[in-house]
DNA sequence: TAGAACCCCCTTTTT
DNA sequence: GGGGGTTCTA
């Protein structure tokens, strides 16, 4: 009797916890309920993968193995059954003294641990679990990244393998300092085998766990590979000597100490029961190394990856870890995900496209029953400003409409790629901000306040002292600082510790002064680590090195950067501040430090600031966003010169293609240029492969009406304008911008796929219409010269009209309207040319925020910085001359 | 030894 | 196009 009341009691246990995740399709429920064994999870892009993580914690914590689990704490009563239905019928919580029942096996929360790829995405795998699972259990568990969490480890056990527990992290500055160091020891030319080249290679060597010996050991295929080798050695001795990790040496340091100390290994396998990894497919060999090795005998291991979204090849990570896993993990469960929630099934369809086109692949098709949403915008653009300008203009429309600027993203491969948009957007005054490139620690005066800060934590760390020793300058030359680190040798001490009594050496006579000085400061700021806070140590660092000061005098000189490095400086003091107050008593002079080297730009993007944000795709990864702008589709920028003539790197390029695609929610544009200025240098791109690879039918394209325009005068071969729609001009409006040509878009490419991107484009010269359009900011005269086209019907009014400052209305001033026929009048003579003047009270129209009113004017560098108050977005500050502004001189 | 000019190099993606 | 390193000069 008893028996029945259990296993009716099981039946309903199952429907319950099935209840608390109901909001979950079948496979993810599948995934939350395999609590135990070796599980693969096949992720497509979003596809609810952290959701399934978040569940699948929770699961392990609030029922254990409980579901499906045919066994209870104790046999169940006719109470447990009655209250367990009725809190099932009613939807509510089961009373406390049944809580028990429910669970089998549950874990407890400080035996989890899930190791994450960025600290953005452990951030959010915390918060939702704090959501959930409520303050205390949530914070308990440990989600990290493989670098923090193998630092954590090294933090309590370095001693075990020789360095110290206060080690420095090197980053990649740093490594290449040393790397030089090593060049001069062995007599390398860099010239010979570049600095570059032999990071990477030992820096792929790390990854796949080849140590400096074996490197050594194994037979070289030419000089340059046994060279590279000696000089890992070299490079790994003087870290151990300076008490320092590199990156890599994060993970293959913590893989050695795992490997060789069972005692260690057991530690955390005890500690930690379950593990989840995120991003799998990502991982390198030590990586999966460090996670096998974590693993305990009870092989709860769950991975998460998609194989189409492996982008860090370059790095080392290794698809083969995803097949591997099986194969060391018999009795793997597997599972897919493929209902995408994200996307709409137009930019789903293109994103499958792409990756179709990939051999190297599991195999998985995302689909989603979002509903087909608009097709894929594709903009072919006259170079890089037109780029620019036609992404303001869809923005514009958007805020228009109602949009936020926060969910817009552009995207694109590489930084560098960011600064047009960047200067754009500037001078327009749309808020923006932009996610790596040069981060605000990897700024010099940022680093050498860092460096000072370090090596009072750490002594023993040269490649530091050496970099600040004279800066500012203090009279200790690079002659000086190698007899030290020559005698720093010779005893096998630190350079710190000869400089402590550098009046006991006589080769050190001349600068035994300054060297004291140092020495001096040295001292003084140990003693400010210990009697201040750490915000005030900061501070005082700044101060007492002469930091400071020396700013002050460059300013003080005219200098133009020596104020701004000054403000970085005062806001280093802040982040650590913010630092102190994070962590309270546990802020630690290695914490923080620990901190700025793990932790990058795309962590503080804050998404509640309503700005549209740029960042690489590689950075965008696992991100999302409603609108997303994919930029630079153009062979030899995206796919990347340098992967062009090799297969796998072609399919890497096509995965990076495929994660860009799949982070837009409703609405995907895609952008070319025909030509574009990089590295001070303009190219003419064709269109990228991966833009022919979509189907025509799932997008939409339109060119840079200047392009048409020069096709139309013969420049440019064949007869474009055959390919449109007469009469259709998709006019939109008065945007008084003066180098682009805004928003004529979609009339242009209505119905027809004109094939353009399959064209050659021969350099062919723009003759007799680049004078024209160089002119045309700031002249009005030349309206009526594009009218002249004749039957490109309202091109030449539109032209007209950018300069026509508000003497244009009706219907045409509404940017909705895609599709008004202007009939074959001449342009519009602008009202007024030259530079333009703004005064408080003036009404404008700008082409982003719609219309405001001039509250202040300031002249600035032959140019004004024009305060408006917008009608929709508020207060906000443009440049007169560059912003996209319209003045509307007479009141309608 | 320090400051300034110049030259040269680079530019794929990141923890 | 620009930053950083090197070299030259004071």
């Amino acid at each position: 009797m008893a028996t029945d009341l259990t296993q009716e009691f099981c039946a309903l246990r199952d429907t319950y916890i099935e209840k608390q995740f109901g909001r979950l399709n079948d496979m993810q429920r599948q995934a939350v309920f395999t609590t135990d064994g070796p599980l693969l999870i096949l992720a497509g892009a979003g596809s609810g993968k952290t959701t399934v993580l978040v569940n699948r914690i929770a699961n392990l914590i609030r029922f254990g193995s409980a579901h499906g689990s045919r066994q209870t704490p104790r046999p169940a009563t006719e109470d447990d059954v009655k209250a367990l239905r009725n809190a099932i019928m009613t939807g509510t919580a089961v009373p406390g003294w049944l809580d028990g029942m429910l669970r089998q096996n549950a874990v407890r929360s400080w035996n989890v641990m899930a190791i994450t790829f960025t600290n953005k995405a452990a951030g959010e795998l915390k918060e939702r679990l704090r959501r959930m699972l409520g303050g205390e259990e949530g914070d308990e568990v440990f989600a990290s990244t493989f670098h923090s969490t193998c630092v954590r480890i090294l933090r309590r056990w370095a001693e075990e393998i020789g360095y110290p527990r206060s080690f420095t992290i090197y980053d990649t500055d740093d490594s290449q300092r040393v790397m030089k160091a090593v060049y001069k020891d062995l007599n390398v030319d860099d010239k010979f085998l570049p600095i570059k080249a032999a990071i990477n290679q030992m820096s792929r060597w790390k990854d796949q766990l080849v140590s400096p010996e074996q490197a050594l050991a194994s037979p070289a295929k030419d000089t340059k590979g046994a060279l590279t080798a000696r000089i890992y050695a070299a490079y790994e001795k003087r870290l151990k000597e300076a008490g320092a990790f590199d990156f890599d040496d994060l993970i293959y340091q913590t893989v050695q100490l795992l490997a060789e100390h069972p005692d260690v290994r057991e530690f955390y396998q005890n500690k930690y029961r379950y593990l989840l990894v995120d991003e799998y497919q990502d991982t390198s060999v030590a990586q999966f190394r460090l996670v096998s090795l974590l693993t305990g005998p009870e092989r709860n291991i769950c991975v998460v990856g998609d194989d189409d979204q492996s982008i860090y090849r370059f790095r080392g990570a290794t698809i083969e870890n995803i097949l591997n896993f099986e194969k060391l993990y018999p009795g793997t469960k597997t599972i897919r995900l493929e209902q995408n929630y994200r996307s709409t099934s137009n930019i789903l369809n293109a994103a499958n496209c792409v990756i179709q086109h990939n051999t190297e692949r599991k195999g998985k098709t995302l689909w989603t029953d979002n509903g087909e949403g608009d097709k894929v915008q594709v903009y072919t653009a006259e170079n890089e400003q037109d780029e620019a300008s036609h992404i303001a203009d869809v923005i514009g429309q958007h805020l228009k409409a109602g949009g936020h600027l926060a969910d817009h993203a552009i995207l694109y491969r590489m930084n560098a790629q960011s600064a047009p948009i960047e200067s754009y957007f500037t001078r327009a005054g749309i808020p923006h901000k932009i996610v790596g490139g040069q981060r605000f620690n990897d700024r010099k005066e940022v680093k050498d306040i860092h460096s000072y800060m370090s090596i009072v934590a750490n002594p023993r760390d040269d490649v530091r002292l050496r970099r600040i020793i004279n800066e500012p300058a203090r009279k200790i030359g690079a002659t000086t600082v190698e007899v030290i680190a020559d005698l720093a040798g010779q005893e096998g001490v630190s350079m710190l510790d000869i400089i402590s009594h550098a009046d006991q050496y006589a080769k050190l006579s001349r600068a035994v002064m300054p060297l004291l000085k140092f020495w001096q400061i040295y001292q003084r700021l140990q003693d400010s680590l210990e009697t201040r806070t750490l915000d005030e140590f900061a501070a005082d660092v700044i101060e007492l090195t002469g930091y400071k000061a020396m700013l002050e005098a460059d300013a003080a000189k005219g200098h133009e950067d020596a104020a701004d490095r000054l403000q970085n400086l005062g806001q280093l003091v802040n982040n650590v501040k913010n630092y102190c107050d994070q962590h309270g008593e546990e802020a630690t002079l290695e914490g923080y430090l620990e901190d700025i080297a793990l932790i990058s730009d795309i962590d503080s993007y804050n998404e509640s600031a309503d700005q549209v944000v740029l960042m690489t795709i590689h950075s965008a990864k696992g991100l999302e966003f409603p609108y997303v702008f994919l930029i630079g589709m153009e062979e030899g920028v995206f796919p990347s010169e340098m992967s062009k003539y090799s297969e796998a790197d072609l399919e890497e390029e096509r995965r990076l293609a495929y994660v860009g695609i799949t982070r837009a929610k409703k609405e995907l544009y895609i952008s070319n240029s025909v030509s574009r200025m990089l590295y001070g240098r303009t190219q003419r791109n064709e269109p990228s492969r991966f833009l022919r690879e979509i189907e025509p039918e799932y997008i939409e394209e339109t060119r840079s009406p200047v392009l048409e325009q020069r096709s139309r005068f013969g420049g440019w071969g064949d007869s474009y304008s055959d390919t449109v729609p007469g009469g259709a001009s998709g006019y939109s409006g008065p945007s008084g911008w003066g180098r682009s040509a805004s928003g004529y878009g979609n009339g242009y490419s209505a119905g027809s796929r004109s094939g353009y991107l399959n064209r050659e484009y021969n350099a062919g010269e723009s003759r007799g219409f680049g004078s024209a359009y160089a002119n045309r900011g700031s002249s009005g005269g030349h309206g009526s010269g594009y009218g002249r086209s004749g039957g490109s019907t309202g091109y030449g009014a539109g032209y007209g009209s950018q300069y026509g400052s508000g003497n244009y209305s009706g219907a045409a001033q509404k940017k909705t309207e895609k599709h008004i026929s202007f009939t074959g009048t001449p342009a519009q003579k602008p009202a007024s040319a030259g530079p333009k003047h703004y005064e408080p009270g003036d009404i404008v129209e700008h082409k982003v925020f719609g219309r405001g009113q001039v509250v202040a004017v300031k002249p600035a560098a032959g140019d004004q910085i024009v305060e408006i108050n917008f009608e929709k977005v508020g207060i906000k500050k443009t440049m007169a001359n560059f912003a996209p502004l319209t003045k509307i001189t007479a009141e309608e």
